[in-house]
DNA sequence: ATTTTGTACTAACGCCTGTTAGTGATAATC
DNA sequence: GATTATCACTAACAGGCGTTAGTACAAAAT
């Protein structure tokens, strides 16, 4: 049986070779990522690997379903507090967008760019949820332009332009660092948010 | 010797092949793209393309630089027109954008994302016309702020976000067709640059 | 009419891919 | 101390990859 230790050993084991899954997914893209890579950064042979994961395939989805819940999990609790407007959630939701694509660029990066190589009841449920997510978002803006706390735009375009323009910070992330990223996201945050102000 | 009637079909052919490479390019991505995937969507077999090209990499090599030289000679236009401010360039410059991603989006999106899959010195030389490219942007910007025409903001993160924004095109192109080209383009527009007006 | 050119084909190449089988060593459990 | 589980290894697989060689046939050029 297993022991604690050694489960804790496990444990840090995959969640290692999903780290380094991400990273080569992400700069290499995911049909590119041969196993083979993947264990020498690891560490390790390629035949190795299949004693902490199942597949390459569900290596990858894995790391599109964490991030998609993080987005998903943080919607909820913002859309939950009624101490904010319809604005100020907005708001709430670009500035969380931006941390994460600084703070997990891999991960995001791998779920936004690779996730079209997921397997078919995968690829259609995490199309699906994402579908899900930008209505939920376009609800947001429909009530702060009727509540008078949002301009009157088409909230679809809105929020077809929050969730791209953050990908800027991919390069960013490769480039300049000349800007902290606690000044890109203040300067992100109010250039998207602020032309949305009534 | 190539007579003009033959000349003008394998010129024809060629664009084909390319124009086909660049909707496989950019669905598949290109590693994921088979020259067999290719060939059976122009209607021949895997070997007989390379009548026509020398090379997958030199396809992709083609796809990227001709979109890229698109930008970068309209850029010139509107840095040599003269009955513009800089306010109004910015506006022509993020316009122009716009509308290659609505019209060409296959293209565009190879060069925005497989690109990294180019050989070595055509990644490198591709990836310094880019930057040069968002340098002259920041040009317009810093002039626009100086002359009092643009709000006081970052200009790197404002051209990082404005050339990523009109990535959300792409999902529009995919699923919601309610809304015209032209509708999202003035939306587009509007939302990104409004915004920057002093 | 003969030669040349363009273009499609089949067959095949060497290489790389994700993955499985089987082995042995180390460490945890009884 | 005996047994069981974990884990990294080597060897190998079937299949796919981009590409080349060689061939055949039609159209164009001479």
């Amino acid at each position: 049986m297993m022991a604690r230790s050694t489960a804790r050993k496990e444990g840090s084991r995959k969640d290692h070779i999903s780290a380094a899954a991400a990273k080569l997914f992400r700069q290499k893209g995911f049909p590119a990522t041969g196993m083979r890579d993947l264990a020498g950064d690891v560490g390790m042979e390629a035949a190795s690997l299949y004693n902490h994961i199942r597949s390459k395939a569900e290596l990858l989805q894995e790391i599109c379903f964490r991030i998609a819940s993080t987005f998903t999990t943080h919607l909820k609790e913002v859309e939950a507090d009624t101490t904010m407007n319809s604005f100020e959630k907005l708001e709430a939701v670009v500035r969380f967008h931006v941390r994460i694509w600084i703070e997990r660029i891999d991960e995001v990066l791998v779920a936004t760019n690779e996730s079209k190589y997921l397997e078919e009841p995968s690829h259609e449920s995490f199309l699906h949820e994402r579908r899900i997510y930008v209505r939920r978002l376009e609800h947001i803006i429909e009530e702060g332009i009727r509540e008078g706390q949002i301009r009157h735009t088409e909230p679809y375009v809105v929020v077809l332009t929050l969730m791209s323009a953050v990908r800027g910070i991919e390069f960013w992330h490769r480039t300049r660092k000349n800007l902290t990223a606690s000044e890109l996201e203040d300067h992100m945050v109010s250039m998207l948010v602020d032309g949305l102000k009534k």
